[in-house]
RNA sequence: GGAGAGAUGGCUGAGUGGUCGAAAGCGCUCCCCUGCUAAGGGAGUAUACGUUAAGAGCGUAUCCAGGGUUCGAAUCCCUGUCUCUCCGCCA
């Protein structure tokens, strides 16, 4: 099995724990090992006698006593189950996804391995510029003032530049329904713990949550992935009904805790992004394949944008906990001279679905099973902004129009040209 | 935000402390009958989990959720959530 660096030493802990509190005990003293059955059994067989005497008006203490005693025994034989169960619970939630079998060894990012790669790089003649420094020409692009009524890490965009946000989110939906067969969906973007919990954000990763206080906190969804994997939330699903594969845009909102100092340059890494989500259930046997094609449909994006990019796979350290397997697409940035993550396409098994209850039988009376979930971004439209200004960009810091955007730019082939 | 009413099985809808996993109807499944037929009769029919070769049997849980009262809760009490009606407000 291939190692995941970082929660390992917490894996080790939680084992020993289960293993000293569950295995070692003998069968007699498993919490797990319900033993009410006896009382409640007696309990029940003393219950009619007790009614009919009482019909009768005969004197029922007796009974009472015994069945009073009996329910003392009961309720204390379910407290140390519950609580047992709960802390049982409360370890495997916090156990990170097992890493697939094809997961390259690793303990962090240098760890990734290419998978393949589309597109060159453009050569430029002078150093391109950031698409910061060609956003902020003519206002449209304006970090100080999102600052000024929000803080750091927000951006106001306006005329041309908001416009080119709106036609990329716009040819993302269309792409992803009218050709890859997705069923566009509407979801909610303040969401409860629970569903939270359901797509493993939490209890683990809720530091980078913003939460609103109400008497029940919601939280600000940090991916369009939340509220659409939670539609399936306790389900049991016909083979009829698969595949289920939804797109979503909406807002993403991250708190980005700990990354103090990174990316603080751009629209790179914001409070509050625009993204278009693909997200998939699907049989178990079929994840795999549904893994790779999610992965060409957010690849589909790039090329049709003409952006080059890179398909990294993901190594046992870079891999997120709820993972089992992850693509990410890193676009070129003639700006920064690299290639940057713009969408992440993972496969997440049944982790996700136990947590959901996102079920599926094969037959009408068959026992249910666990569905997989998958979800990729298709893709992150902010960077992608970035993406398009940067390698777009001529010397007169313009930028010519990709052809696969003109139409939702009203016909548009270049845009800045002041 | 104010006032009121609700939440029961696939659906409708009874049930105000024990014999209730829960009447009845509809729907559905199977069987039977029948030339007046967009009909009749009978039987069956909640779900999940565990156990199991098993869709058999048995066990456990579930009448919105969580707590409480009680020997015992669909039923009584508290809290929450959601739905509906009226008013207010609002995109």
């Amino acid at each position: 099995m291939t190692c995941r660096c970082l929660p390992i030493s917490s894996l080790v802990v939680s084992l020993c724990w289960m293993s000293r509190r569950f295995r070692n005990s003998r069968p007699s003293e498993n919490p797990l090992k319900p033993r009410w059955k006896p009382c409640r059994q007696n309990e029940t067989a003393f219950r009619k006698p007790l009614v009919r005497r009482r019909r009768n008006g005969e004197d029922t203490a007796p009974i009472m006593a015994t069945v009073s005693d009996l329910g003392t025994q009961l309720d204390h034989q379910k407290v140390v189950f519950d609580e047992a169960a709960q802390a049982l619970q409360a370890v495997l939630m916090s156990l990170p996804n097992i890493p697939d079998d094809t997961v390259p060894e690793g303990r962090d990012e240098t760890g990734n391995v290419e998978v393949r790669r589309w597109g060159a790089p453009r050569d430029f003649d002078i150093a391109a510029q950031d698409h910061v420094s060609l956003g902020e020409r003519g206002g449209l692009m304006d970090f100080d003032v999102a600052a000024t009524m929000a803080q750091s890490r927000f951006v106001a965009l306006k005329g041309e530049l908001a416009q080119l946000q709106r036609a990329l989110t716009q040819f993302m939906l269309d792409t992803h329904v009218n050709e890859h067969g997705y069923q566009e969906v509407y979801v909610p973007f303040l969401v409860n713990e629970e569903a939270l919990k359901g797509t493993g954000q939490l209890p683990k990763f809720g530091d980078d949550l913003f939460r609103v206080d109400l008497e029940r906190p919601l939280y600000l969804i940090p991916t369009a992935e939340v509220p659409v994997t939670n539609l399936y939330r306790d389900r049991i699903l016909g083979m009829h009904d698969f595949p289920i594969k939804m797109v979503c845009h909406s807002p993403s909102f991250r708190s980005e805790a700990g990354s103090y100092g990174r990316d603080t340059r751009g629209m790179i890494r914001q409070h509050q992004f625009e993204k278009v989500e693909l997200v998939q259930l699907v049989p178990p046997e079929e994840s795999e394949a549904a893994h790779e094609a999610l992965t060409r449909h957010a690849e589909a994006i790039l090329q049709k944008l003409e952006l080059p990019y890179r398909v990294m796979n993901l190594c046992g350290g870079d891999l997120g906990a709820a993972s089992s397997k992850t693509y990410d697409l890193e676009v070129w940035l003639p700006g920064q001279n690299q290639y940057r993550e713009i969408s992440s396409c993972s496969n997440f098994k049944d982790f996700q679905a136990r947590r959901l209850q996102a079920r599926y039988r094969i037959e009408t009376n068959a026992k249910p099973e666990l569905v997989h979930t998958l979800n990729g971004s298709g893709l992150a439209v902010g960077r992608t902004l970035v993406a398009v200004l940067e390698n777009f960009q001529d010397d007169q810091g313009q930028i010519s129009v990709p052809d696969a955007l003109r139409p939702y730019l009203g016909g548009k082939t270049r845009l800045l040209a002041h």
